[in-house]
Parts: structure tokens; C-alpha cells; sequence
DNA sequence: GATGAATGAGGCTTCATTCAT
DNA sequence: GATGAATGAAGCCTCATTCAT
């Protein structure tokens, strides 16, 4: 029973992770709603006993994966007590880990969030709202502590490190790294996109600011 | 004659500009070949006259914009007789310049470029890499003179520009601003896209920036 | 329930059905996917879970078809057991008798088969070579018994028959056959074409054939 | 003048001969008109300034064509003074021997008129009705003599041998001879169209046929 | 007569969604 | 709940034909 109604839960994460790996593989437009089924495991129709509509599919897809890295950037920034612009760092770094550890997930949010964004503005937003709003938070008061130029409202200045971040992990995403060194400069070399976290730090910060590395 | 044979030479970019105006209200993949062609005066086979297919319209489009978003770039950089940081500056303003001026090519670059990463990818995109290539000078030859943390590699400092630059296009053409004042807060207000020139520079820069405004 | 399953079962059967009576009626070219729907009963997207597109629907129905035409002809041959020349005839009325039966398939067999040989090189036609290599036979053994010329290649023997019975079906099933007398010679009558087996044997034989009529 | 009428004249007839060429490579359906038009070296228009429409371009192509091989016939057979078979003969050698010259109109003539017999029926087809009724006479009269036997109505007799002929050329057509010798039997060799005159006669003619070869 | 750019009707096909089992 | 065969609306694209030059 337990295993049963584990597995009848578990549907419907199932399907999320289906959709999140085929609407990254193929994007959402391309992407086939009974492929998502068979990466799933599951009939079509099943897929609309969880789900309205493939638009919600994404939908959920999104507030999902938002929440969880929301979970994750306030449990890594609550950690940190040093200065704000070092909770920024935080927030940046474990931001760019997520990205590193699930590009399947950082290629739907990244990708797909943009393209359908036409979309997203009739479903609203509520936990990017959140995350831009958290951002912004850090934003200002590193600020307040004269780390970052104290002249840019936050809610822009959030606009932009998120823009930063966004640029690095598509970048990053798209650039398919070959298993194995890189033919001579054939292609783009892969970055180190957790290294980029205090790139993003010295670019944006007016001190030298101070590392705390691993 | 002249009239004609304008219009004849014209029937390509009125084409493109009807697909800038109907990929922006609707997005590319919502878009209708027809309803394009509708918005441009001319008949659906007219359009598969001058481009391949659907695909090759968006592509087309692309080109075509970001080769005069390069020019204008180019002209306006090369008036600029100061330091290098004033050279991003002018930069930075005149691409923000010209989302404003023009917000469905912005759009079209900035969501349904990313959108179609993806294709993208297939087809190359030397334009967007040549627009790379000029931001990256700018950025080395700003941190050669220090005014830019030079631990950054500038191909990827160049991507995080870019990244805040094209966030801030699409959140600000998201923005329907309505005409006149806005309700009581009821939305985001339109901040000033020209204005968030200044304070990228501001954001990035180690030094207080001389600013040279009009 | 053995209606449904029946008719489940039957569905791609219907299908072959509806376009064979379509094409006959229109030719391959000028028949609409939709009209074979309409004429099958099912909607226009229940095809293509049957057959990969229009062409593999037309191919499809010749395999079918000759299939059945072949194991037709295999069957009343294999009964006759006189010599090869009475075998070569009951081949042939068997054939002709089919045409007279099915004059839709015939239509289709004759009159499509030949347009689109074209197409049918790049596909080949297994079941058209095996009603080939049959007749073949029949004639390469009639020529042992000296009942048919022996100089001439059994093969190109087979081809010319073939083109005989073909062109006669092809007559025959063109001739609209006015219902009842026909005007005084306005159209051309229709002929009996199941007599026409003994013309072509009698065409062909060297000696008086035995007749074994009905 | 001359010339210029001359060439003016000529145009049909180059439209005719690209009609031909195009027909034969890619069927009558799948050829664009345009493909024509670029083979006859004439703007797609032109070809509107001789023909109603694409049908009547196929109608004229045969007529034209049918026309041609009628005049051949004629002057061949007349030119024999043995008996009927002979002429008959010699009726079936001109034939073939024309596919073997002019495969490309045997092809038009061969496998399009087939498929189009479904829209000839509405347009007739005089010169074709006058092929069979020549050589319906021809069959008539070696029946008189007993060199065939009488008891198949001539003009049914008619259609067998045409069906003969019709289905070598095509099985001649459709084999595309590899350049030079050709691989172990991979393909079916390509008999010898002509030597195949000597094969029919010698099928259908009830006594050892007098042979009169070159 | 000749051109060929433009037209626009219409068909093949896809795929999100439903619903009988 | 789960299935997956069936549906049918809708869009991309082709190409025969026209007509202004």
C-alpha cells in the first residue's frame, strides 16, 4: 500500500522530470506531449490527469523547480553570517551550483522561461517574484554597507545580476562540452561556471572583495 | 517608377518588419505565416519568395537586425574619443537607446533569440558573435586601464554584460507601460531604459565614472 | 463485443477499403487523404496511425492487393491438373475473372500501378515480381511441352502476357458499361472480359487448345 | 524574319520537347510547370501563350507524339508488299524500335497516358484510336489469311498486341542500364527492345513466321 | 509576344486532447 | 486511476495560373 500509493504520488514527479528532460532536449514548442509520456513512463492520458494542459505542464514545471532553488538559495544564504556581500556571493554561487548540477533544469527554467515568458505574464510568477525579491534584499543591503553603488534602485540592480547569471548559465548550457579534452580550441571551451560566482562578485562589488573559497 | 520599383526592392524588409511586429505580439512559434503576411500586404506564397521557410524568416530577421544593432553600435563607439570605459558606456547606451527606440526588435532579439537557442545553435549566428567580439574588446581594454577588475576572463565579463543588457530590455519591454501615469503602484513601473545605461557602468566600474550625459 | 473488436481489427482493412474505391474513382493524385477518411468512416488523423503518409498508402494497397491476387491464382492453379497450357489458362481466366470481380482494384492495380511506377522502382514490388516468376513458369513449361513458342525468353514471354491481360483490364474497365443495351454503337460494348482468357490462350497457343469451359 | 518566325514557331515545339523530357524524368504530377518552362528556356508564362493549362500541355504532348508515331507506322507498313504479317511484322518492329530511339516519349507515351486515361477519357483521344484501328486492320487481314487465329475479334486482338508492345517498353523504360556491363545478374538485364518484334510475332503468329531481319 | 513576380486556394500532416474501456 | 486509439482543428507550404510591364 505504502509502495503503491508512494509510486501513485510519485506520478506525478515522474512526469515532471520527464517533461523538464524532453522540453530541455527538444524545447517546449517541439517538445511532444506523448514524449514526455514515454519518458515518463505513463499513457498520454495520464498526463492530463496531473496536469490542464501541456502549458500547464511547463507551468508547474517552473514553480517547481523555482521553489526548490528558492528552498536551496535561502537555506545556503540563512547559513552565511558575515557581511551581505558575502551572503550576495552565497546567493550567486549556490545559484550556479544548481545550474551546474541540473543543466537539464537550468536549460528549461533558463531557455523555456524566457521564450514563453509571453505566457508567463498572464500566469504571473510568483516564486520568481520571490527570488528577484530575495536578490533584491541582498542587493540592498549590500548597498547600504557600501559594497555595491548605492545609486541603482535594488530592483534593478537584482534585474541585472539575475540577467548576469541567466547569460552565464545559458552560455554554459549550450556550450556542449565533448567528453574528454577539447580538440584545439575547436569549439568554446566550457567555463567554470562555479568559478564564475566570484567573477560576478568582483565584477559587481567596488572593494576587493573577500574570499571565502572552498 | 521610383515608387514602384521601391516598393518592389522594399517587398524583403517590409516582410521582415511585419515579421519583427508579429513575432513580438505573438511570438514565433504562436505566429502565423499568413497573419505575417497579412501584416506585410502581401500574399502567403509571397513570402516563400524570399525565404525558405518560417524558420528561415526568424533567422533571416536576426541577421538582418543585429548587423544594423552592430552598425549603429560601431558608428556610435567610434565618435567616442575618451578611455575605454567611456567607450562601453556609449556602448551600453546606445544599445539600451535602441530598445527603446525600437522595443518589437528588442523583443524579437531578446526573447525569441533565446528562445531559439536552440536553432540557433544549428545555424551559427556570426552576428551575435561579432557583437561578442566588440563588447569583449571593450571590456580588455577597460580592465588593461584598470577600470575593470582584470581577473575576469573579458569573453566572459562580455557575456555578463550582455546578460544584464538583455535582461534589462526584456523587463523592461515586458512592461506594458500604460499611457499616461500609472495606477497606484498596481504594476512595475517603466523605469528608464536609457537611464540603466549609466548605471550598468556604474554597477561594473571600480571608479566613479565620469559621466558625459546629454 | 466481436462487432468491436471486429471493426478495431478491421480498421486498417477499411482504410485500404475506402482507398481503393477512391483512387479508383479519382486517381491517386487527384484523391484527398480526407475523402479516403470520409469514405472509410474514420477521421483524417486515424490514417496516419495506420499508414506513414499518402504514398505508403497507395503502396500499401498494392501489396495487399497482389498479395491476394497472387494466393487467388496460386490456389486455382495448383487445382488444374492437365497439362501446363490448361494450368496457364485457368492462371489467366483466374486473373481476368478477378478484374471482373473487383473492378476497382483492378483499376487501381492497372492504372495506378503503371503511373506510379515511378515510385514503386524506389519501393519495389515483391508481390508483383512473384506474380511475375509465377507466370514465368506456367510459360516456361508450356514451351517444354511445345504448346508456346520456345524461342522466345520464358521472362519477356511473361512481361507480354502480363501486358496483355493488363491492357485488356484496363480497356474493359474503362468501357463505362452503360446499364442494360447499349446505344447503337455510340460507346464501345463492353466485351466479355472473362472470355477473353480463352483469346489470349488461343492468341498465344501454337496448337488448338483444349477447351475445358464451363 | 525568317529566323525570327522560325524560332517563334519553334517554341511550341521546344515547350513540347521540355515537356516531354520533364514528364518522363518526374511524372506528370510531380513535374512543375516551371520545371518546364526552365528546360524550354521560355519564361512560365509563355508556356500559357501556347497551351490552356497543364493538362492541355500532356493532351498536345500525346497528340503531337501519337501523330508522329502514326506518320512512322504508315510509311513503314506501306512500304512492305509481303502479306499481311509481314506488315504486321513490320507494324511492331517500327514501334519498338521507335521506344529504343525515343525512350523518353515511349516513357510519356507509355506510362503517363496510362495514368491520365482517367482525364483522356474526357478529352478522347483520336490519334491513339487511330493507332488501334490500324493496327486492328493489319490483325484483321493476317486473320483472313490464317497466319492468326480467327476467332478473337480483331479489334480485341488489337489491344492484346498493344498491350504487348506497351508493357516491353515500359519493362524496357524502367530499366535503367547500368553504363557498360552490368553487375552478376544484379539487375534484370535490358533485353533488346527490337529483337523483342520477332518475340510477338512469333507468340501470337500460328505458323513458323518467315523472318525478314536485317 | 514575352516575362516572372505575385497570387491564394487547398492539401497533407501533426499533435494536443478526449473518452470508452 | 490508467490507458492509448481516435479525433479533427489548424498551419505550413506548394504550385498552377495571372497580369502589369
Amino acid at each position: 500500500m505504502t509502495v503503491h500509493s508512494a509510486q501513485a504520488g510519485d506520478k506525478r514527479e515522474r512526469i515532471l522530470a520527464a517533461a523538464e528532460r524532453i522540453f530541455a532536449r527538444h524545447g517546449f514548442f517541439a517538445a511532444k506531449v506523448s514524449d514526455v509520456a514515454k519518458e515518463a513512463g505513463v499513457a498520454d492520458g495520464t498526463i492530463y490527469l496531473y496536469f490542464k494542459n501541456k502549458d500547464d505542464l511547463l507551468i508547474s514545471l517552473f514553480e517547481n523547480r523555482m521553489q526548490q532553488v528558492n528552498a536551496a538559495l535561502r537555506t545556503a544564504v540563512a547559513k552565511v553570517k558575515g557581511p551581505p556581500i558575502d551572503q550576495l556571493r552565497t546567493f550567486i554561487r549556490t545559484y550556479l551550483q544548481l545550474v551546474h548540477d541540473e543543466p537539464a533544469a537550468a536549460e528549461v527554467l533558463t531557455i523555456e522561461l524566457r521564450q514563453s515568458s509571453k505566457f508567463m505574464k498572464e500566469y504571473e510568477n510568483p516564486e520568481f517574484a520571490d527570488f528577484l525579491r530575495t536578490l533584491g534584499g541582498l542587493v540592498a543591503a549590500a548597498q547600504d554597507k557600501g559594497d555595491i553603488d548605492g545609486g541603482i534602485p535594488s530592483h534593478v540592480a537584482a534585474r541585472m545580476i539575475f540577467g548576469m547569471l541567466d547569460e552565464l548559465a545559458l552560455a554554459w548550457v549550450l556550450t556542449k562540452q565533448p567528453l574528454g579534452g577539447n580538440a584545439a580550441g575547436a569549439r568554446p571551451k566550457k567555463f567554470d561556471i562555479v568559478r564564475a560566482a566570484d567573477w560576478v562578485i568582483s565584477l559587481i562589488s567596488r572593494h576587493v572583495a573577500s574570499k571565502e573559497q572552498e
